[in-house]
DNA sequence: CGACACCTTGACCAACGTCAAATCCGGTGG
DNA sequence: CCACCGGATTTGACGTTGGTCAAGGTGTCG
């Protein structure tokens, strides 16, 4: 297999307008799902498509917020720093994700792409613009921003008072759920981040990761394939394990 | 002192229509900020007011969302449970702050006062048909709503990768931030919640929040004063404690 | 004055982190 | 086809932070 994963992103933010929001496979997943003809029509004539190739950052923590995003295909992690370097994945986006809340203008996390992502790029004064004018799409933004907000509490919970096991557990379950939408294998799991990233994620190390993925393998609960995925065998065990069954 | 306190919400949920926005103390400070004087008459048109005494539980996690609140006056807890009685606080509520964000129109955490609380109730039917009716309503909620999931992957980077020490150190600052818009001495903050509250806020138990309590103090970077105030007595030593300096 | 809840402090412990080495695996070049 | 290289992952030995268990202290309220 020659380098075509890595010449799908060669020239990162490489921009082309035009799309077809008609075409658009993640129309129905997305914040575009419930816009009338004429309001997909006026949203379409602000966006453009952008590739990013795999490991290339799309917005950074910090810096002004000229651009929001859907995630068409891949996937993308979040991230926020210390000063002295720590790091925590506040999470992953897939299809249909939206990417780039912002406060005061500015982005607060860096968003890194993980595989080679294709982007739905809305110019952030446009798209304010067309909200004050399309209602329904304020309401769906705020829909999503709810939803990752209640996400996120979650995500607390975890991070402060789940085990190192429940954590994995817990993460491996979201996954599932999240790629619910996608028409993959049921129960296998592909895992585009490394353990360091999932580390980052679950508030643990990479060593802690990798020890718990083989205790949970060791349980019987899951299988780790040859190529980085994760086959679930036993769903109830893992439900029971995400939250000290 | 007499139990005025406690008299304050003895019937919880007590609710007495007719509030006026016009004298609301928060008014500037909330979701009804930049309402219209028309607008502002509708939304006045379906709220009442609502107190609840200390200890008492506004909403319950898993249950039906029938309205959503301001707080007018208190202090406020939102937490979420696991099955073990394991318990993560993800936020504390101040007035003017927004409580009731809901997924599938149920309450996503338990929200319980921490002092005797006023509110300004929202049946949520009625909020809704309203927000259909003014967008500028959903464009304010929208922001809050964001500003609310930047605290909280703020707060996910506090539990996944924070010690004690800057844990403690960071919840401080943030009460000073949030107690900036309330009319208070400057750098003396008062703690509505208990060592344990505190503790499940930060992923700590009790007795390590109260040890780093005391090692703060040693550093003489905060006091502690008899009525379970907190004075900070260095606030450049205590946001360099915040983030590892 | 006494009960009780909350807070503080102390001694000990375990889950997870750190440091280090071995192993796996895809890619590369002979 | 096979040997080798480099990064990611796994595994092992050991250390540390913060948790657990338990005993005092302190303030409040009846």
């Amino acid at each position: 297999m020659p380098s075509v994963k890595r010449d799908f992103g060669v020239v990162p933010q490489a921009t082309r307008p035009g799309p077809q929001c008609d075409d658009c496979e993640i129309r129905e997943i997305s914040v575009c799902r419930s816009m009338s003809p004429p309001d997909l029509a006026r949203l379409q004539a602000i966006i453009s498509t952008t590739h990013v190739a795999a490991g290339q950052p799309i917005t950074h923590e910090g810096e002004p917020a000229e651009s929001l995003f859907n995630v068409v295909s891949g996937a993308v992690k979040l991230y926020k720093l210390l000063p002295d370097g720590r790091r925590q994945i506040t999470g992953f986006l897939f299809p249909g994700d939206f990417l780039g809340i912002a406060l005061n203008d500015t982005y607060v996390y860096t968003a890194e792409a993980l595989t080679p992502v294709r982007l739905c790029r809305f110019p952030r004064r446009r798209l304010e613009a067309l909200l004050r004018e399309i209602p329904n799409l304020e309401h769906e933004l705020l829909n999503e921003v709810a939803t990752e907000l209640v996400a996120a509490q979650d995500q607390m919970l975890l991070l402060g008072r789940k085990t190192a096991r429940e954590r994995v557990a817990s993460f491996l379950l979201m996954l599932d759920r999240g790629t619910k939408r996608t028409n993959r294998p049921p129960n296998i799991l592909d895992l585009p981040m490394s353990r360091g990233d999932i580390a980052d994620y679950l508030g643990l190390t990479t060593e802690t990761v990798s020890r718990t993925f083989t205790q949970l393998r060791k349980a019987g609960v899951i299988a780790l394939t040859h190529r980085g995925e994760v086959e679930i065998l036993d769903r109830a065990g893992l439900e029971a394990e995400s939250e000290g069954g």
